[in-house]
DNA sequence: CAGTGGTCTAGACCACGCT
DNA sequence: GCGTGGTCTAGACCACTGT
């Protein structure tokens, strides 16, 4: 039964009593809910009020529901960690320095790793060019990348490298892809060597294109990371830009690693 | 009117047609959307219909409504920057070779940030005592934060500092919070350099309590950042774990600099 | 087939914000 | 007072999943 008297929504009052055992793990992940006829009864309110309830428990993510099966308990362990550690392998094996490149994005073996992707010749936007330090308008090399890991899909990204700089080279083949040691590896043989990686991190939802391509259950956002790679004594000479790389939050951890040493 | 033909059912092209003039710019945040009752009218469905339209825009994180106003483009552009660089700012003013700390976690004006805090002896859980390299049960500072810049909260925190390290030291008084350049500063206090930083970085919709203190808007997930501060020559010893720093999504941007040399 | 969630209708009353 | 979104009801039909 809900509390009339309560100024407290009924439907809030159901969602709370369902998220209660929930979070205290009482329903671990995979533990189906009441059904909601059984709902309906159980707490004396209408259908939609119902739904309501279970809308919201959705939208935080604490359960997923399929159709003509019922609702259950979502598994919310992240278990892919992605580290900034890889950009330094990376160069490392660049350099001949170690034998095997990092697994990929997702420091997965390569077995378990699939790459679809797209190339073309652009021409850059205000954000490309800034990043990249040309003028709007200059040709640049889009990358579309979705990566899949045990065939899930696990990251989409757009890639942007300066035309002049690729141009004619085995990097602007996509037959190439995928590359060992990645995009660190490509620049170095190109003579340019990545001596900084700069991420920014956000989050927010997906839209319903990334959803759908990522797979995502309702109430799960994206990480979206952007990327440049400078290279240079001073680390300052840009030649790579990834405006947008967008990860499953449900799936993926990142992991940086910052030294300090003075 | 909705096509009744589509199999794609009437709510989500109601939201297909107000998503359009939103991602494309058309309507800029801060834009009002048409009220419930035009939309009932201009798409000929019922107010249910254009209901769950308009909760699945709220859902993705496009919009706000407000009761007795109406519907509204949210702004989605986070302005406010974190840096991994502050930690070796932090290092650098502890250690007297710069005369400011980094301005906080938000790198904000030190007037226009606020913190209260809370400490307070706990035992050691599983994941503390992993992080710190002790056993379960060994007494730890708790010390609980919530960091507001411009009188808007930013950042919920929690750390622990093993107790043997703190004990009747000033960093375990909360009366001399904020303490100019941090945690790492405090560290350096404690003859504890901080050599090394891993930061673990998720995202997810956030908890009902999150969502009150962070004054989130529906649709808007929180960035969930795990730190371990490490000291010694080999970066290995660990002197700080902080399980969940909680930031709001929509207005913060984690920056990470990763510099590769070998 | 029965049970589940997905979609949709018509209608009602309430709380909030502005004029 | 009036228009806004917030909550809630009773009832209907559909699509999917299992037996």
């Amino acid at each position: 039964m809900t509390d009339p008297l309560s100024d407290r929504p009924a439907y809030r009052q159901v969602a709370d009593r369902l998220r209660a055992p929930i979070e205290s793990g009482e329903w671990p992940a995979g533990h189906k809910l009441p059904s909601e006829s059984e709902l309906m009864e159980q707490f004396s309110v209408s259908r939609v009020t119902v739904r309501l309830a279970v809308g919201a428990l959705r939208a935080e993510g604490l359960i997923l529901t399929r159709q003509g099966r019922g609702s259950f308990v979502r598994d919310r362990a992240a278990n892919r960690r992605v580290s900034s550690t890889r950009y330094q392998h990376d160069a490392r094996y660049a350099a001949g320095r170690v034998a095997e490149p990092a697994t990929g994005f997702g420091n997965s073996p390569e077995d378990r790793n699939r790459l679809e992707c797209s190339f073309r010749e652009q021409r850059a936007n205000q954000q490309v060019a800034d990043f990249l330090g040309l003028q709007v308008g200059e040709p640049v090399l889009e990358r579309h990348y979705v990566h899949y890991v045990d065939e899930r899909p696990e990251r989409i990204s757009t890639s942007y490298l300066p035309m002049e700089l690729v141009k004619d080279t085995p990097v602007a083949d996509p037959a190439n892809e995928p590359w060992p040691g990645g995009t660190v590896a490509q620049l170095a043989s190109l003579g340019q060597p990545v001596t900084r990686v700069i991420e920014s991190v956000r989050a927010r939802m997906p839209t319903p294109d990334e959803s759908t391509t990522l797979r995502l259950s309702a109430g799960v956002p994206v990480l979206v990371v952007t990327r440049r790679m400078l290279t240079g004594a001073d680390r300052d000479h840009p030649v790579e830009a990834a405006v947008d790389i967008v990860l499953p939050a449900d799936r993926v951890v990142l992991d940086y690693v910052v030294d300090l040493a003075d």
